[in-house]
RNA sequence: GUGGUCGUAGCUCAGCUGGUUAGAGCGCCAGAUUGUGGCUCUGGAGGUCGCCGGUUCGAGUCCGGUCUUCCACCCCA
């Protein structure tokens, strides 16, 4: 019968009513970007691999996907090199194109090829999908979409405070409870500096970000691999345990500013405080100041942060922060941005599991119109154009020797509220029944009845 | 990338220690008189037991490989 039909691993098709409730997701992200002066722009789905490789750290490379070259490829290379079998050498000699990771990569692209075109401080938003190499698992394709929003051109921390408006504005419009945690890797720095292994940066901030996870303990034992001496990490254990016990904001910045040195440090928890006072300025909630968030990405440089959903357990939804130099490593220095990206298929899992989506969002069609007499077809035909003319989402059965029960099992499968029900009778009489069918009520309607009841509904 | 896990009708699953024509519920299709669905009743269709190979007189059931699913790590949305 059906030969073994499958699609590639991590990906994923999505049916009517799947794509609807996607598309209310972007559609509510569009609609919120926009009102805060954003603008769309869209990239290609793969760029070259030199703009993607080395963005992204030794894993992120292995994750792309990478695009085999057309034509004779194979002309170009030596024996010797197919011999070597240095798959990473050998493949960037087959492979010039890759599939993009992210969008905020292509976007420092765009941003410095187009630099000329474009009026600075540029607030643009994109939304759509990217393609990692990873395992899956729940919360984690292989194909998925982001939702970025970025503005770039300008270092004010109002930028940062926008973002946590629209992350509200988002959270609110989708009805759903959130979290955002908020820091800055100038403190992340700043605390490094004070143990004296800055050196590890990285290091650091990947063990100090999975507190959540692993709990204090265990991160405390991970820094024991790093070079840090013994009266650092106990100073370091001090503060961050009092740091945990604080829960208000203030008390955590008044505790940060009164243990940290450096002036790197200084100036992160500055900006932290200046964010905050104006957050809490235009009413802004569900903030935390939490100086163990670190977030992978190694192009951050100020700001960071995080949102998470407070009914399920999933993983972050939002997630971005201030980078000084994105468009650096394209040739375009000093360009400051922050950022950020909403995980659309995650949003989509939560309100899944939450029942959240708006009850009609998923039955776009307002009635079925019932075809079941050969000789009035083109009437009953006129009849559904009238009501399409007059904004109603008209399905119209095609086949008039299917018997009525057939057609109305059929509307009831679709889940249409609506059937209208037109034989020879109703022609003459200019009235048509009219049939709801959730209540099994029926009414003998003229069109113009017809179409505000339906409009009503 | 490392370590596990799952895979039987459209869907959710059952199938004991290998043994005759592989089952259930739901769904689907057709009827219960000709212009009325959802409930009920009756009947019916539908499976190369993920794929490839091996062990065996004989495999859905054991072994190996492979693909897929889910999970932990890694990393991340």
């Amino acid at each position: 019968m059906n030969q073994q039909l499958t699609i590639p691993k991590g990906t994923r098709d999505f049916n009517p009513e799947q794509v609807l409730k996607r598309e209310f997701i972007f559609q509510t992200l569009k609609n919120v970007f926009t009102k805060y002066g954003f603008v769309p722009i869209e990239t290609p789905v793969m760029e070259m691999l030199s703009t993607l490789l080395g963005k992204y750290g030794d894993e992120g490379d292995k994750l792309l996907f990478k695009i085999l070259n057309s034509g004779d490829f194979t002309q170009n290379i030596s024996n010797d090199e197919w011999n070597e079998k240095n798959l990473q050498k050998l493949s960037m000699k087959l492979c010039e194109k890759g599939l993009r990771y992210d969008l905020t990569v292509p976007f420092a692209r765009y941003v410095v090829m187009h630099r000329n075109e474009i009026v600075f401080p540029f607030k643009r938003y994109q939304i759509q999908p990217v393609w990692r190499a990873d395992r899956p698992q729940k919360g984690r394709y292989r194909e998925f979409y982001q939702c970025d929003v970025d503005i770039i051109g300008t270092d004010s921390l109002n930028g940062e405070v926008e973002l946590l408006h629209i992350i509200q504005d988002v959270f609110q419009s989708l009805n759903l409870g959130y979290i955002t945690f908020i820091n800055n890797r100038k403190i992340l720095q700043g605390l490094a500096e004070q143990c004296e292994i800055e050196n590890h940066f990285v290091k650091f901030t990947t063990i100090i970000d999975k507190l959540d996870k692993i709990g204090k303990d265990e991160v405390y034992a991970e820094l024991l691999q790093l070079p840090i001496q013994a009266k650092h990490l106990e100073n370091l254990k001090v503060f961050l345990n009092q740091f945990l016990e604080l829960t208000t904001n203030d008390d955590r910045i008044l505790l940060a500013k009164s243990y940290i040195q450096s002036n790197t440090g200084k100036i992160g928890i500055n900006e932290i405080e200046t964010i905050l006072q104006k957050s809490n300025q235009i009413g802004l909630n569900s903030i935390k100041f939490d100086i163990l968030l670190a977030r992978g990405l190694n192009y951050y440089t100020g700001t960071i942060l995080e949102v998470k959903s407070t009914e399920v357990e999933i993983g972050s939804i939002c997630g971005g922060g201030r980078y000084d130099n994105l468009t650096g490593i394209f040739g375009l220095p000093n360009v400051s941005g922050v950022g950020m990206s909403f995980g659309a298929d995650r949003i989509y899992d939560i309100m899944d599991t939450l029942h959240r989506f708006p009850e009609n969002l998923t039955h776009p069609i307002h009635v079925f119109v019932a075809n079941f007499i050969p000789e009035i077809e083109y009437k009953v035909l006129h009849i559904a154009s009238l009501l399409r003319t007059n904004q109603i989402n008209v399905d119209f059965f095609y086949d008039p020797h299917i018997k009525l029960k057939k057609q109305l099992s059929i509307a009831n499968q679709k889940n249409i509220l609506w059937v209208l029900i037109i034989g020879e009778e109703e022609i003459q009489k200019e009235q048509y029944l009219l049939k709801n069918m959730k209540t099994g009520e029926q009414y003998l309607l003229s069109l113009q009845e017809v179409i505000e009841k339906i409009k009503l509904s």
